[in-house]
DNA sequence: CCGGATCCTCGGTGATACTG
DNA sequence: CAGTATCACCGAGGATCCGG
């Protein structure tokens, strides 16, 4: 018997799926790709493994995500978003959004993963903007690097460096601002926020 | 000292600020329009009031909630939003509009309130279907009665009946489908789940 | 009636340790 | 690697009470 909010509304149910605590992050990483047990872990570092389980256990009830036997080499796990699970993304593009404008300097001890700094990227993407753009770039916040492609319009990010990208960007301030869209990559270059290398006339907008 | 996720990332930000249990239910009243801590109350029949009035404490200090002594003649006071809690918005539309997929059947003991339908007719709102629209609607969903009325492509959704409404509909069966926007209002009549008094006219669509 | 404050209980969360 | 087991603790949930 778990615990309902007693309301007939899509927003109480939702709530009830995956308005638990760790619930909504989960989802996030997975909105990258399917990830491991060990993945989600790392990517969540202050989640205990018996929450990690649980929640696991909750959404895969609920429909949200499915728990997949691992393709040959490696035996193992993988948990993937269901279409269902997956149609949360504008939900969690808009959180993200919404809570990067107070996103403020990071904290002690508070880490900065691969797939909230994908997730981030795809925040911010305007898809008129990339119009007849094709470019690759490769993105560094400390030690997490990333790589981001745009094509015919469409956003690529995924982990890892891009060998051959046309303009690399390398964050040495607060971006926050320009994560919530508040500033336009060419404001960030000249406040020191980040530093490129590469061509760039590729800066058009993100 | 709050619990945080430890994370530097604008969704764990925003599920710091308002990913408390009841906290995006007491946001969803208050999109409706300020409410006394009564009417919050009303709305949200589950809650404990000690839990309501730490939520309405902590997300007043987030900057989400204002309160206000109420204007002349009744002493009291109201909780609404901010500027920064409006924006909030799109994602409390998104997560009713995911939340009504299964939203099945109401359970037992589960009740309707005003401001959910409220808010529930506002994520199916089609501004492009209503341009040029000039409507007014009387909702009924069980003792519920709400009205809205369309004018010049927007939507103006509030509680109580409407004298003068071109349109009555009377919700009489499972209407979830049409909440979540995966059945159009004449599907829904011929159905069944909704009966409808005044001129058929403006059935265009909500 | 409004706007909480207080007390108590119980279950989920979080930390750590351990196992197939 | 992928979880399960154990346990302390704190916040949710429920009831009652209290000052305007």
């Amino acid at each position: 018997m778990k615990r309902t909010y007693g309301q007939f509304c899509g927003v109480a149910r939702a709530l009830e799926v995956v308005g638990e605590r760790w619930a909504l992050l989960i989802v996030r990483d997975l909105l990258v790709g399917p990830h491991r047990f060990t993945d989600l872990r790392r990517g969540l570092p202050k989640i205990p493994t018996n929450i990690l389980a649980a929640r696991l256990q909750e959404l895969e009830d609920a429909g949200v995500v499915r728990r997949c036997a691992l393709p040959r080499p490696a035996n193992g796990v993988v948990y993937e978003l269901t279409a269902y699970g997956a149609e949360l993304e504008p939900v969690i593009l808009g959180l993200g959004r919404w809570g990067a404008q107070s996103l403020g300097v990071p904290r002690e001890a508070e880490i900065v993963t691969a797939d909230s700094m994908i997730m981030a990227l795809r925040t911010t993407f305007q898809p008129e903007a990339a119009r007849g753009l094709h470019v690759g770039y490769e993105c560094h916040f400390g030690a997490v690097v990333i790589n981001a492609r745009i094509a015919d319009g469409t956003l690529a990010v995924a982990a890892g460096p891009l060998p051959d990208a046309d303009l690399v960007l390398t964050a040495t301030g607060p971006i926050n601002p320009l994560l919530a869209g508040a500033l336009s990559p060419t404001e960030a270059i000249e406040r020191g926020l980040v530093r490129i290398t590469g061509n760039p006339v590729w800066l058009e907008d993100k």
